[in-house]
DNA sequence: CACCTGTGGGAAAGCGCTGCCTGAGTTGTA
DNA sequence: TACAACTCAGGCAGCGCTTTCCCACAGGTG
């Protein structure tokens, strides 16, 4: 078609140079049609490069214009693990926030591992995102954490923003959930149905969200006459299956006298419920269960699970907001609120 | 510090210009030291180097490398609906496989939404990623759909790998699930265990994946002595809500017969179980459901819901292995197993 | 008719980086 | 001692794009 024996390797994407010989303009002008800059292009000009453009399949290409503008389009989002339904709400929600904002999202996944974390960081400093979103990270202030720490000043010194989801002890801008006052309502709503010995599933990580919870848990319970025994305290994984192992040895040790027990996430009330069944005990009756969260399954498994509803998918909007200058956004903690169900029945 | 009062922005990042003067070499001394070239470097020249870079906090510009290799380290993957379980571990997977190949995962969400599925394409295609995934692309041949096809083979055309994940009309790569084999053997194996009379909650979207089960099924009860009547196959939406909604339809209009519905997904019968139940029936006792894929959940419903496992992360895997040139990836359809559990009691 | 102003296309600089090419310095060989 | 053969630091072009800056030209004014 074209004449110009320059470079017909056939693999290479089109160039605005390639458009802008096509539409026989020059570079500035073809660059000023497709992005629509402040100058005005005659408007003969700009039909003849759009058709062009469309003619050779052109798209721009993001990383040259990231170079020249010194900015890019990009908000990198690191989560403990996608499949996990809380991670995967918090990131429908930064992603449906980000397209409102025209942004694109880069996702990394860390497997709740601190030194993998790191090194995300650090490639995904490289992008030069406008944003950068962790949710779920490591929480206590040991070596990998400050390296962690460093890491994501540096990139707050070049520009970037960060925003953590919940509680940290960074000094960064952080969405923060009201894990304290949702665990306190709980423990309110539980013994306002007759609920007097508790136990608890919570996580060994030290993640300030499950010590928020079960101090928050204890607190509420101490206010209106529940106990809960140190000995009814089981640390195990902040999973499905860790739910699952620690109710299993509740159960194996027995109950004794343990009427509910709290779970600190949904998805190890989910593992909890499961291992009572699986003792041949009927949840709910047995024993009651309570969660934190309120995923989606809670409303599917049996009984349903009586919960602390936690906004997730308004909690990755809100993170993306935050980044992005809205100080509203920052002004306080996301509202939880308590959600009883069948699987937390009034007693006497 | 240094001296030159050049740039003292102070929210620019460091650049490789920056560390070569702080430590005294080249521009191409200091990229040699840092990525590492084919080229040797005198060790206490990139010593210098490392210790510059550590000091300005640097790190590579990725567009700039982009830019001059030609090439970046992208993987763009589309999935309709990243808080969908299926999807969510469909993305564990590759996210997975792109970090061991050293690459970064940039996400986009479609809703199930065509046109939005097509901006996101030609957005993404202006990161140049080495390859784009799509999972749970819609299938038919309308207008919205030819122009994917189009924008998808121009992307193929400036160098890029397309995989698609289920089958499709479009002539790209594509990571085949054994859909129909599957449904033949779960419906094989539930007239094995005494069910005689099906019923169907199915997709209206016309995606492939819906139609293969269906099939599937059909061909297995027809070779097995099953029957399905066309009364009894309900379409509603590929969702849990849909799954509830459809179930709820055929409870109204009353069972007739039907002993088992089979949901052409899991997150369809995990619906479908809820309404059961709140229609005041025991699921399994009352009304076998069976689903298909085996997402985490299947085994926390109650009953546990009988299903056919595919082996979803394995699914992203090799949707990236196969874009990456394994040609073992390509080899045939991912195999699916029948997984029978209580939500289908044996029969008589 | 001389001059000024406004409009809008084109040339060119330069964003941060890599990779070829050059050339200085060192070692080996006759 | 002369010269070839390496080794390796540095210079520089250029990746695809935006954005000044420049300039040609059209129209307006006294």
């Amino acid at each position: 078609m074209t004449d110009s024996g320059i470079d017909t390797r056939p693999n290479r994407p089109a160039t605005l140079h390639d458009v802008a010989r096509e539409a026989g303009v020059s570079l500035a002008t073809a660059s000023r049609s497709i992005n629509g800059s402040t100058r005005k292009v005659n408007d003969e000009f700009r039909q003849r490069v759009l058709e062009a453009a469309a003619r050779l399949d052109y798209s721009p290409n993001v990383s040259a214009q990231a170079m020249v503008r010194g900015t890019t389009t990009t908000v990198a989002l690191l989560v403990a693990d996608i499949s996990d339904p809380y991670f995967s709400s918090v990131a429908a929600g930064v992603i449906a926030e980000a397209e409102s904002a025209a942004l694109i999202v880069t996702m990394a996944v860390t497997d709740r591992d601190a030194e993998r974390e790191l090194d995300l960081v650090r490639a995904l400093r490289g992008q030069r995102p406008r944003v950068m979103i962790l949710a779920g990270s490591r929480p206590t202030a040991d070596t990998a954490e400050s390296a962690l720490g460093e890491e994501l000043r540096a990139y707050e010194g070049g520009g970037g923003v960060v925003v953590l989801i919940g509680r940290n002890e960074l000094d960064l801008r952080t969405v923060l959930v009201d894990n304290a006052g949702g665990a306190v309502a709980l423990a309110r709503a539980l013994t306002g149905i007759g609920y007097r010995r508790f136990g608890v599933l919570t996580g060994s990580e030290g993640l300030l969200a499950e010590i928020d919870r079960l101090e928050g848990f204890r607190a509420g319970l101490e206010a209106s006459g529940g106990e809960l025994r140190d000995d009814d305290i089981v640390r195990t994984a902040f999973t499905r299956d860790g739910g699952y192992d620690g109710m299993r040895r509740l159960l194996a040790r027995g109950l004794a006298g343990v009427e509910l027990v709290f779970a600190a996430s949904d998805i190890m009330a989910v593992g909890a419920l499961s291992a009572i069944r699986d003792a041949g005990l009927t949840p709910g009756t047995d024993v009651a269960v309570a969660g934190f969260d309120d995923i989606p399954t809670t409303r599917d498994v049996t009984p349903p699970l009586t919960t602390v509803r936690v906004p997730l998918e308004a909690l990755g909007r809100r993170a993306l907001r935050l980044a992005l200058g809205d100080t509203d956004a920052a002004a306080r903690a996301v509202a939880t609120e308590v959600v009883l169900r069948e699987s937390t029945p009034a007693r006497g």
